[in-house]
DNA sequence: AGGTGCGGGGGGA
DNA sequence: TCCCCCCGCACCT
């Protein structure tokens, strides 16, 4: 397994310094390359200094799409588009999961939802968050440039990562989407609403009241989510409420996504393989494929699922790399470290993971914890 | 609310 | 001059 993802990660690696020796042009050429043999398949990490030549139809391309946190630059070139890398949010703890994974969320592009971010906490320990910067291009951030010229789509990356990655976009918008239906349906709200109900039906205040919103039957064993949940980032259908999934991804320029950009949501990529990944598939991205994002716990009356007072907890986090990159990643930040087991350690949570609040089984959950 | 792109402008090398 | 960064704005989802 791990070997055929080593080799995987092999081939690429040789296709892409075969076609690093093709890609003799510069972003900032006046004149870049005109006749173009092949475009590549959209990376979805790209690192270090690599440069890829995307067709003009990939969607994911004209979007300038990474699942690094970039934000925009102004390079004052209005024809090369420059982001930067914004690193990854850390746990200013460095706690970790209960199976040891580190908690890396992904910094919000917009300044200021960046900074109320990091005024947030730890979901998984309460902690502070911290934002560990990148500094991979002489000790600035990453810089990913983008240029379209005419059917092409020109990429260049300067600098090496030299952090973990983050979530994903998707991954970052689900764990918002929870965060919100944890909100609107946290106990706290849930129980003021039947204080409000009870008082305008009584003019009474409970005085006491379980905070069990679901009947015992209803508990979901953490070994079962964990067993059937996997993360649905840039899953094309977060939307769905049917519990359907069109078909799961693997993420990263890793193994599958090389083959097919399976993230590459719905969009009609000329160059689609016509099949679909198979599950497994994750295991050529370890540090992503089964991960589900968790609420990004802010300090204030919003507690983190895992620990609120609650029954209410998840399976583990997002990004679960290996290892503050510069140990993990090193000369190949984007290789990346196998997730500790986690089918064998499936009823490892035992007692402490439970989920007792109904809303874990509605579609909000299941779209965010799509079944495998 | 947050992501994205653009542009003005400050400051350092 | 180049590069990095901050900021505000507009537009979009």
């Amino acid at each position: 397994m791990l070997k055929a993802a080593d080799d995987s990660v092999m081939e690429q690696e040789d296709s892409t310094s075969q076609h690093k020796e093709m890609a003799s042009w510069d972003i900032n050429d006046i004149k870049l390359p005109q006749h173009v043999s092949h475009t590549d398949w959209f990376q979805e990490w790209p690192d270090s200094y690599v440069k890829h030549i995307y067709s003009s139809e990939d969607k994911n391309a004209q979007r300038h799409h990474s699942s690094w946190a970039m934000r925009n630059t102004n390079n004052h070139n209005s024809r090369i588009l420059k982001k930067s890398c914004l690193g990854v949010v850390v746990c200013g703890n460095d706690c970790s999961t209960l199976d040891g994974r580190k908690i890396y969320l992904r910094p919000a592009i917009c300044d200021k939802a960046r900074q109320k971010q990091q005024r947030k906490c730890c979901p998984n320990c309460n902690g502070p968050l911290r934002l560990l910067s990148c500094r991979g291009h002489g000790g600035y951030p990453v810089t990913n440039f983008w240029r379209h010229e005419g059917q092409f789509i020109f990429f260049q990356s300067k600098g090496a990562h030299d952090h973990p990655r983050p979530e994903t976009k998707l991954e970052a918008e689900a764990r918002r989407s929870m965060q919100k239906a944890k909100t609107a349906f946290s106990p706290s709200s849930l129980r003021l609403k039947r204080i409000q109900e009870i008082e305008s039906l009584t003019g009474a205040v409970p005085t006491q009241e379980p905070l069990l919103l679901s009947k015992p039957d209803a508990h979901m064993p953490h070994a079962s989510f964990r067993g059937h949940l996997r993360k649905s980032s840039q899953e094309p259908m977060l939307s769905s409420c049917s519990g359907q999934l069109s078909y799961p991804r693997t993420s990263g320029e890793d193994g599958a996504s090389r083959e097919a950009p399976t993230w590459s949501r719905s969009l009609s990529l000329k160059r689609t393989p016509g099949h679909v990944l198979p599950l497994t598939k994750g295991a050529h991205h370890p540090f992503r494929s089964d991960v589900g994002p968790l609420g990004d716990g802010s300090c204030g009356e919003k507690s983190p699922l895992t620990y609120s007072g609650s029954c209410l907890s998840l399976p583990p986090y997002p990004a679960p790399q290996r290892g503050p990159c510069p140990v993990a990643s090193g000369a190949q930040p984007h290789r990346q470290l196998p997730l500790p087991p986690r089918g064998s350690g499936g009823d490892r949570g035992g007692g402490g993971h439970q989920v007792c609040l109904n809303y874990c089984n509605n579609d909000v959950f299941f779209n965010l914890y799509p079944l495998r």
